[in-house]
RNA sequence: GGGCGUGUAGCUCAGAUGGUUAGAGCGCAGCUCUGAUAAAGCUGAGGUCCGUGGUUCGAGUCCACGUACGCCCA
């Protein structure tokens, strides 16, 4: 009934298997098995559909895969979707780069209409490239159609219609973007989209709550601006445009301001100048020793904002005294002859095209700077943080914008403050590397800080509560509150020059230079980016506490990684979430607010509150999806007392894309539209995710989101957690330990390893990895191009048109070599000889190796529960042990014991499989199987070889035994490995139990891969065929009548006979292939000498030795070392350990040998008198003679070592057999071919040698006749047989 | 700067509660076995267990300090 094998061919098996799970169906089955069944409920983590996969994606998405597999194997109903994230900066840019857009002003002039058309469009390609990446990795989800995919992108914006088949079996038709906003939904199936409508208005109905509790505010943050863009900049665009450009930099002196009557520099706090007159600046220039604050700054036009200075309280600051004017000035020690850009005049900023500008002369130094301006004279040095706390004077205090209680614009919580009465040194802090952010080296130690005009500065303004002035308005220039600054542009040379005029006027100008240096600009325009203070919109996180009292709900896994202590640690220090964006594709905020009141605003709930609310736009809106631009124009009307009937607009601003991800706990299971399913599958089992980032991403906004949407609907925190156990696991690497990059050609495409490695190898990798570490995945080649042969036939390019290269890996071809083909030859060894035996499985074994509970139609299993319970896995109904062989098999307890050890180790496997799976510890039971599989090759197969090759004989029982051992557990294994490696479990299933071949050839499949009919291709309710397909067969259940503990341990003390015996050979020299006489072995403890006696066959036949035999002892043969049991002595002895140690070996067998009978023994040591019980005393053997020996744990073993003519004769038969083997092989005859063997030799002992062991050989190698050649062969290999060269070679087949 | 973690063979990593000669896999050298095996077995080379100090009869293990690296936070 079986099928030949060949080679492995991992990876075209691969696609073949794909092709047969397509043409039948195969997840299809799977689902209607387990449908209304208990539920297990997975909630993915949505990719972000903006690129293709890498292998670091295949990681997650192992586990994913894995975990749903087993939970379905073990009858659980699931949801299988698959998420995709679609909105956000992200795509965006790549969006931009695609159009070539660049600035706020070209995206509007390209449309945000079109522009968000394509960045819909962007993502449903990608969805359909990561659909058909994620299918070849084996990942079981319920797939929209990929083809139908693009063609939604294709006619997005469109007036035409489409027609779709969901994948319900749905027929759909409307407009594209019709379509595309209801991916996902319940009725449907298939993936979740965040930019789905369903999606974006439950984020609604979370801002709601929020907004009900009070918790949405408008507030600030500063962002690199482009004033002609009129557009805020981020990290990534900013480091794209970064130039080499020059600034008039300027030295600037503030004046400190003295307490008068302590006559010191004095902290000014809040008010108190105000308050208290009798802090004044002295800066009368005629009074000596005016001190200063030297300052220094690349950007002119942001003195206007200072408000205060920062320095290093580690750093040592000089106080120096001018000639010209008496004056004292304060700035860091080292900055005095600092050589200022130094190293960039010379060798240019760092790029080839980043040289010293022409015409800039080399910078001076401060001390140069002082001696042109007359000398000066050093008077000491200070610590910086002796300065901080001083108050000084403000170079713009004149200015209404510094005068304005609470700032600008006003910041009605902070109206003590205004930049005036708040200018002081402060502490700069450090950054997240811990380095100072103030430094010395260049400018003067003492920093600027204008929290309205800077990132840093403005972080730090926050934390210590200064007043913000932030001076431009979103054109770029300043506003009316800056005086004669008002309506002129920062970046404007001119108003540099201002700046200079009114501080020389002053007399706070000290130099000024022209200053080269690299700074960020706008890609697209070239202007230089300002920072701008903008408004943001935040969620108030003052309820932190109720979302840590979820997250210590949870169960974190890997437990050392401790994930709740993280998750805790961040919510406790995290600020206000700012949810806002000033782009154009992503949530539409529902933040509406009053058109003649900014402090008025409210949170729209759903669409149909806002339909309900709309006095205009809602027409134009409706058909729409609720994006910009298409929700901006919906107008309604204030309700708050006394402004209503005052139009309010939409905020412009998008939401953040955490948002989109941390509500599919509800947005994905129905919250909104049918919350009885909803409540079926919250809160998910698990999630698993790549953590590093994710604790204060996507994790951290679950939490959040559903504690706030659970606030009002459960009393406990145990009933808001949206998950209850978290997976995370670390970065795939290259084989170096490195990161790997998309930019530098080192990240490993998907397809490129799925090609070259195979899909089981990855997953086996991935799942054998130990989640809290990097995974060294392997390296990517890019210099050596490679053709891929894919499921879609050879491709040299990616879809996105990179080479493809290629992959090595380390690690891979380790799993491979030490999992994946042991375990293939071992199904490979069993159908070789089952067919060259003609052994068929009867019935009654097929069936019980391949259950399958519930493979019902679907009618009949609604409505009925699960009537085993899925942890319950050993409550088997009947046992396998003692059947009777009318059953159709031998009853195991007739079996060989080394058939019963494997069967129990099975069920020993299966139980372990159980465990750790549902523990979500996919390494342990990986480790296991590695441990399995390789007893299976490595012991039981080997040490089983004769009984598959004796002759065809159905009466032999013996043999019949082994054969169904063998099946049951190649086919158990495929069932608990199936959720592993789906792939080569499949192929083995479909020949081990269906005796079909899966090959490409074998299987018809349709044209067209996503409209495959839905039909069924056998009938899958006949109670007693075996599945389909090994992923429909049930998940083992132990069965524990044939779990034997002692069988395991009596297998193992043979092996440890085994390998003692192999290490004499080695040391005596004795090749294997050498018979000996005898074997002797004795253990005190009788169970263990007892099981080693009872497989001495075993043993005999492994280890080439006629007799095995147990003695009492060993004492006739060996001698014994002694030596002290320090862990138990030690307590007792103390200080007499060390005599102990050295003297007590010394003593001898003469002493000490009643230890080794269980008897106590009192010595003498070192004067004092030492009771001795058999514990305190390790026994180990030592040598003999024609015998060697050796022990371990309590198993002594002896070899004979005399070899006599007889022993030496069958030794060379044994050579004889194995040459003729070899050339069997050679001439690649089959295993039941006949032959014809001649030999010659010059050595007769052969000749006599053949004589006494001919029909051995004769048997061994189906030889007919062995014949002695007088003359020798032409051409023949001299081979050695015992020591004798001989030449052998075979005649002809008979 | 704070917190957490890590440092053991050429590489990747194990080494509860302190205990004798510190282990495994890969790699390397040699030998062996092979009628499934591209596998396997045995032997060997290869270690200042990051450093210093301490506690102890005894420290890779516990303590202190230092050091290097990683992650998280401000």
């Amino acid at each position: 009934m079986f099928q030949p094998v060949t080679d492995s061919n991992f990876v075209t098996g691969e696609h073949s298997v794909l092709k047969l799970w397509l043409q039948q169906q195969t997840f299809q089955q799977l689902r209607r098995k387990n449908a209304g069944r208990k539920r297990w409920s997975f909630l993915d983590g949505p990719i972000t559909a903006n690129n293709p996969m890498g292998v670091h994606h295949a990681w997650g998405r192992t586990y994913k895969d894995t975990y749903q597999r087993f939970f379905a194997m073990t009858g659980h109903d699931q949801r299988f979707q698959n998420g995709f994230d679609c909105q956000g900066l992200w795509v965006e840019v790549e969006v931009e780069k695609q159009l070539g857009l660049g600035t706020k002003t070209a995206v509007l002039e390209f449309g945000i209409d079109n522009f968000v058309n394509e960045c819909k469009r962007r993502v449903l390609r990608f969805a359909a490239r990561q659909t058909e990446q994620s299918q070849r990795l084996g990942y079981w989800m319920d797939w929209d159609n990929p083809d139908q995919l693009r063609q939604l992108a294709e006619q997005l914006g469109t007036d035409e219609e489409v027609t779709i088949t969901t994948p319900t079996g749905k027929t759909e038709t409307a407009r594209a973007h019709q379509l595309a906003e209801r991916l996902g939904n319940s009725e449907w199936g298939g993936s979740y989209f965040t930019f789905s409508t369903e999606n974006n208005e439950t984020i609604w109905t979370f801002l709601k709550k929020c907004f009900e509790r009070g918790k949405i505010y408008k507030g600030h943050d500063v962002m690199p601006w482009s004033g002609r863009g009129g557009s805020a900049y981020s990290q990534m665009e900013i480091a794209e445009g970064r130039k080499l450009t020059t600034h008039k930099s300027v030295f600037v002196r503030f004046p400190i301001i003295h307490d008068e009557a302590s006559g010191r520099a004095s902290a000014l706090r809040g008010k108190d100048r105000d308050e208290h007159g009798g802090l004044t600046p002295n800066r009368s220039p005629e009074t000596q020793g005016q001190e200063y604050l030297l300052v220094w700054t690349t950007t002119p036009w942001t003195l206007t904002s200072n408000v205060a200075c920062a320095v290093n309280p580690d750093l040592d600051y000089i106080k120096i005294q001018t000639k010209r004017d008496n004056a004292i000035y304060y700035f860091a020690k080292d900055n005095l002859n600092f050589q200022r850009l130094a190293s960039e005049f010379r060798d240019g900023f760092g790029r080839p095209e980043w040289k010293w500008p022409e015409g800039v002369g080399k910078l001076k130094t401060l001390a140069q700077i002082f001696k042109e301006q007359g000398g000066f004279e050093e008077l000491g040095t200070i610590k910086g943080a002796q300065m901080v706390g001083w108050g000084y004077e403000g170079p713009f205090d004149d200015l209404q914008a510094q005068q304005q209680a609470g700032g600008v614009p006003v910041d009605e919580n902070n109206l003590s403050r205004c930049g005036v009465n708040s200018h002081r040194v402060i502490d700069g802090g450090r950054d997240s590397r811990g380095s100072a952010n103030v430094v010395a080296g260049e400018g003067t130690g003492i920093v600027h800080i204008a929290p309205g005009c800077g990132d840093i500065d403005h972080k730090m303004g926050v934390a210590l509560g200064l007043p913000i002035i932030a001076p431009l308005k979103d054109d770029g220039t300043y506003s009316e509150e800056f005086g004669d600054f008002a309506g002129l542009e920062a970046i404007a040379p001119a108003t540099a020059e201002l700046v200079f005029e009114k501080l020389k006027a002053k007399g706070m100008l000290v130099a000024v230079e022209t200053y080269p240096h690299i700074y960020p600009h706008c890609w697209r325009t070239g202007d230089e980016l300002v920072f701008r203070l903008v408004d943001e919109w935040f969620i108030n996180m003052d309820w932190r506490d109720e979302i840590k009292d979820v997250t210590r709900q949870i169960k974190w896994l890997p437990d050392s990684i401790d994930g709740q202590e993280r998750e805790i640690e961040w919510l406790s220090n995290m600020s206000d979430w700012m949810i806002s964006k000033k782009r154009f594709w992503g949530l539409a905020l529902p933040i509406w607010v009053n058109e003649e009141d900014p402090s008025d605003f409210e949170v729209m709930g759903s669409l149909a509150e806002l339909k309900e609310r709309s006095i205009e736009g809602w027409g134009d809106f409706e058909g729409n999806t609720p994006h910009r631009p298409w929700i901006d124009g919906v107008i309604i009307e204030s309700q708050t007392p006394g402004k209503e009937g005052q139009r309010m607009r939409r905020v412009p601003d998008v939401g953040n894309p955490w948002l989109d991800a941390g509500i599919v706990p509800f947005s994905t299971m129905g919250y909104n539209t049918n919350r009885e399913e909803w409540q079926k599958w919250y809160p998910a089992d698990l999630v698993t995710e790549c953590f590093p980032g994710q604790f204060r991403n996507w994790f951290y906004s679950m939490l959040s989101l559903s504690t706030m949407m659970r606030y009002d609907e459960a009393d406990n925190a145990e009933d808001k957690k949206p998950f209850r156990t978290l997976l995370g696991h670390r970065l795939v690497q290259n084989e170096q330990g490195k990161p790997m990059h998309k930019s530098d050609g080192t990240a490993i495409w998907f397809e490129e390893a799925a090609e070259q490695i195979g899909v089981d190898t990855m997953r086996w990798m991935y799942l054998a990895q130990n989640p809290a570490m990097d995974l060294r995945f392997g390296t990517r080649h890019h210099d050596k191009p490679v053709t891929l042969q894919t499921p879609d036939g050879p491709i040299e390019k990616t879809l996105e048109g990179v080479t493809t290269c290629m992959v090595t890996s380390g690690p891979a071809d380790e799993t491979r070599r030490q999992i994946l083909i042991p375990l293939w030859n071992c199904y490979k060894f069993f159908i070789d000889y089952a067919i060259a035996d003609g052994f068929v499985p009867s019935d009654a074994l097929r069936e019980r190796v391949a259950q399958s509970s519930h493979l019902a139609p679907r009618d009949e299993l609604s409505g009925k529960s699960c009537d085993k319970q899925p942890g319950d896995h050993t409550n088997r109904a009947s046992s396998m042990a003692h059947h009777a062989e009318r059953d159709g098999y031998t009853a195991v307890a007739d079996r060989p014991e080394i058939d019963r050890w494997i069967l129990s180790n099975l069920q020993s496997l299966i139980e372990v499989a159980h465990r750790e799976m549902t523990q979500y510890n996919a390494p342990a039971f990986c480790a296991a199987a590695a441990g399995f599989i390789d007893d299976l090759s490595n012991w039981y197969i080997r040490r089983n070889r004769r009984r598959f090759w004796r002759s065809k004989d159905a009466t032999d029982t013996d043999k019949n035994a082994a054969y169904e051992t063998l099946y049951e557990v190649l086919v158990t294994l495929c069932r608990l490995l199936a959720p592993c490696i789906p792939f080569l479990t499949e192929r083995m299933y479909q020949n081990l139990v269906l005796g079909q071949e899966c090959s490409v050839d074998s299987v018809q499949f349709s044209e067209n891969r996503g409209e495959v009919a839905l039909t069924e291709h056998r009938t899958l309710n006949t109670e007693h065929s075996p599945p389909p397909s090994v992923h429909l067969c049930d998940y083992p259940t132990a069965d524990i009548s044939l779990l034997d503990a002692g069988l395991n341990l009596s297998m193992s003390a043979a092996q440890k006979v085994v390998r003692l015996a192999h290490k004499l050979r080695e040391e005596s020299n004795l090749r294997v292939r050498q018979p000996l006489a005898e074997l002797r072995f004795a253990s005190s403890n009788v169970g263990t000498a007892e099981a080693i006696e009872r497989l001495a066959d075993v043993i005999g036949e492994e280890l080439n030795i006629h007799r095995v035999v147990r003695q009492d002892n060993l004492d006739a043969l060996v001698s014994y070392a002694y030596k002290p049991n320090l862990k138990t002595l030690g307590p007792k002895y103390g200080k007499l350990l060390n005599a102990l140690r050295t003297k007590l070996p010394e003593l001898g067998d003469a002493v000490l040998s009643p230890l080794r009978r269980g008897e106590n023994v009192t010595a003498e040591l070192e004067g004092s008198s030492v009771d001795l019980t058999p514990e305190d005393v390790l026994v180990s053997t030592a040598q003999a003679a024609e015998w060697v020996c050796s022990d371990d744990s309590g198993i002594q073993v002896a070899i004979s070592t005399v070899l006599t003519p007889e022993l030496i004769r069958e030794g060379m038969s044994r050579d004889f057999v194995r040459q003729v083997q070899q050339l069997r092989k050679d001439a690649n005859l089959n295993i039941q071919d006949r032959i014809r063997v001649q030999y010659h030799s010059a050595d007769n002992t052969v000749q006599a040698m053949v004589a006494e062991w001919g029909d051995y050989i004769r048997g061994e190698t189906l030889a007919d006749e062995i014949q002695f050649s007088p003359s020798a062969g032409v051409g023949v290999k001299s081979v050695t047989v015992g020591d004798s060269p001989v030449q052998i070679w075979i005649v002809n087949r008979v």
